[in-house]
RNA sequence: GUGGGUAUAGCUUAGUCGGUUAAAGCGCCAGUUUGUGGCACUGGAGAUCGUCGGUUCGAAUCCGACUAUCCACCCCA
C-alpha cells in the first residue's frame, strides 16, 4: 500500500487503543488542580512572534533556533507556541486578569512546537500540560506549584523521581554571579570544550552544565549561584524550602540547575527521572517576576511550570504503571431480518439514554461475523433478536463471559431489571441476573 | 546543526556463500457450523524487500547516494 504522505516528522498519533492512557493522566491533573483552585485556560497555538522573541528571551535556543514562523498573507510574523507561558501570560494582561484579584491561578493542556531533532523524549509536536500563578511574590506560591506537581507524580504512583531546585536570583545579583563566572571560567581557557569557550560570555551558567568529563571537573569548583544571590533572594529560597520541608516534600538542592528560557528569576525546579533516557526532565518551572513586565505590564511577579505529557506517559509506561482500561461495550445487539434489525436499532438507543455502552451492526455483517466483533469490542452481552423472537417480543441474551444463553421478554420489567443490575454493581450481579 | 544504529506483509521477525515463485507467527477476511464469539482445523487477502543508482549472467543479500526512523550530543517539557 503506498499512502500519499505520512506524519510529519518528530509528530505522534495518539491511536484510539492508547487514547484512554491520555485521558486517564489528563483527569487527575484537572482534579489535582481544581482541588488546588485553579481553573483552565485555553489560548491559541499561534501568537505574534515578538510576544516569544520578548517573553522567551531573543538570544534562547528556542527563540533563535527552534522556532516554527512562518508570515501570514497580511506580513505579520506568526510563530506556533514553543511553550505555554507567554501566552497565558499575554492573555493575562490582555483581559485584564489582574483586576479579577490576585493571585490568578490557572492551568492548561497545551502542544508545543518546537523545531529539534527528534530522540527519545523529545518530539516537535509535544504536550504540555501546565500551570501558572500571576501576581505573588510570596515564597508559599513557589511551594504551592511544586506541591500540585508532586501530588499529580503522587497520585499517579510514580517512582524515582527527583526534584530539584536552586535560585538563580534577580537580575541584579545575577549580573554579579556571571561576571565571578567568567572570571573563574577565563582561567582555564584553554581546557574548556570549544562549545563552552563559545558560550562563555553570553550565557556563562550554562558551563555549570556541561557533560565533558574536563569541564564538568572545573565546573565542579565554580563558584555557586546561592553564593552570590543578594539578601532578598537568599530570604526568599529559604522560606521556600522551609515550606517545602513543612510539606514534607523532599528536594535537592542543585546549583546547576539553569533554565534556558530568558524569564526565570529567583526559583527554579525539576523533576527528574533517570528512567527515560537523555531526557529525563518531566516537569521544570520556576519564577518569572519579570515577564508580565517584560510584556508591558506593570510589575507583576509570577511562577509556573511544565509537564511534559509524552514524557510522563513514557516514564510510567517504563515503570510499568498500569492504567484502567476504558469501559467496554455493555450489551451488542444484532437483528436478523430487517424488521428484526430496526427493532434492534430502536433497543440500542433506548439503553444508550441510560448511559450504557450498546452497540449493534452498522456494516451489514451477517450473525457470525457480528458475535465475532462484539467478542473483539469485549461486549458484556449480546442479544439477538430474530422475526418469530419480534413476533413475541422477545430476544436471547448471552452472557459473552460464560456463554450462558436465555431468553428475555423485551418489557418494561426487562430494562429495569437490567439497569438496576448495572447500577447495583456492574458486571457481577449482571451476571447472575442472566443466569 | 553534529555523531552512531536500523530499514523485509497491519505488527513481531526469519531469509545461509549473491541463485529460481521472499518465509513464519500474530492480526484481518472466509469456511467447517444457513440463528451465535472465544478453541481447533482448512482456505484466502495482504510485501514494487525504504527510494534511486551502481557492481553482477543474476541483488532482500555487495557498494554509493538519498529518505525515513531510533539513540546520543546540543537544548528542553
Amino acid at each position: 500500500m503506498a499512502i500519499i504522505t505520512r506524519k510529519i516528522k518528530g509528530t505522534e498519533d495518539v491511536l484510539p487503543s492508547d487514547s484512554y492512557k491520555w485521558q486517564f493522566v489528563e483527569d487527575i491533573m484537572r482534579k489535582e488542580a481544581s482541588v488546588f483552585g485553579y481553573k483552565e485556560i485555553r489560548t491559541p497555538v499561534f501568537e505574534h512572534t515578538e510576544l516569544f522573541s520578548r517573553g522567551v528571551g531573543e538570544t534562547t535556543d528556542v527563540v533563535q533556533k527552534e522556532m516554527y514562523t512562518f508570515s501570514t498573507k497580511g506580513d505579520d510574523s506568526i510563530t506556533l507556541r514553543p511553550e505555554g507561558t507567554a501566552g497565558a501570560a499575554r492573555a493575562f494582561l490582555e483581559h485584564g486578569l489582574y483586576n479579577d484579584g490576585l493571585p490568578i491561578k490557572a492551568y492548561y493542556f497545551t502542544s508545543c512546537y518546537r523545531y529539534e531533532k527528534p530522540q527519545a523524549g523529545r518530539q516537535r509536536e509535544f504536550h504540555q500540560f501546565g500551570l501558572e500563578i500571576f501576581g505573588t511574590a510570596a515564597p508559599s506560591a513557589d511551594a504551592e506549584l511544586i506541591s500540585i506537581g508532586k501530588a499529580i507524580f503522587d497520585r499517579l504512583n510514580i517512582k524515582n523521581l527527583q526534584l530539584e531546585i536552586n535560585s538563580i536570583g534577580c537580575p541584579t545579583c545575577r549580573a554579579e554571579y556571571q561576571k565571578a563566572l567568567i572570571e573563574y571560567f577565563n582561567q582555564y581557557k584553554e581546557e574548556l570544550c570549544p562549545t563552552c569557550l563559545a558560550r562563555l560570555e553570553r550565557n556563562p551558567m550554562r558551563l555549570l552544565d556541561c557533560k565533558s568529563p574536563v569541564c564538568s571537573k572545573i565546573a565542579e569548583s565554580a563558584p555557586t549561584v546561592l553564593e552570590y544571590i543578594c539578601n532578598d533572594c537568599k530570604v526568599h529560597f529559604e522560606a521556600v524550602k522551609k515550606y517545602l520541608d513543612s510539606l514534607k516534600i523532599e528536594y535537592k538542592i542543585n546549583p546547576k540547575i539553569v533554565r534556558g528560557l530568558d524569564y526565570y528569576t529567583r526559583t527554579v525546579f525539576e523533576f527528574v527521572s533517570q528512567d527515560i533516557g537523555a531526557q529525563g526532565t518531566v516537569c521544570g518551572g520556576g519564577r518569572y517576576d519579570g515577564l508580565i513586565e517584560e510584556l508591558g505590564g506593570t510589575h507583576t511577579p509570577s511562577l509556573g511550570f511544565g509537564l511534559g505529557m509524552e514524557r510522563l506517559l513514557l516514564l510510567m509506561e517504563k515503570q510499568g504503571i498500569e492504567i484502567p482500561l476504558p469501559p467496554s461495550c455493555d450489551i451488542y445487539i444484532a437483528g436478523l431480518g430487517e424488521q428484526a434489525e430496526l427493532k434492534a436499532f430502536d433497543l440500542i438507543k433506548q439503553i444508550r439514554q441510560s448511559s450504557l455502552i450498546a452497540e449493534g451492526d452498522i456494516a451489514g455483517k451477517g450473525l457470525k461475523a457480528q458475535m465475532k466483533y462484539a467478542d473483539k469490542i469485549k461486549a458484556k452481552f449480546s442479544m439477538v433478536i430474530g422475526d418469530e423472537e419480534l413476533i413475541k417480543n422477545e430476544a436471547t441474551m448471552k452472557n459473552m463471559q460464560t456463554g450462558e444463553k436465555t431468553t428475555v421478554r423485551l418489557d418494561e420489567q426487562f430494562f429495569s431489571d437490567f439497569f438496576a443490575a448495572y447500577i447495583e454493581n456492574d458486571s457481577k450481579s449482571l451476571l447472575d441476573m442472566i443466569k
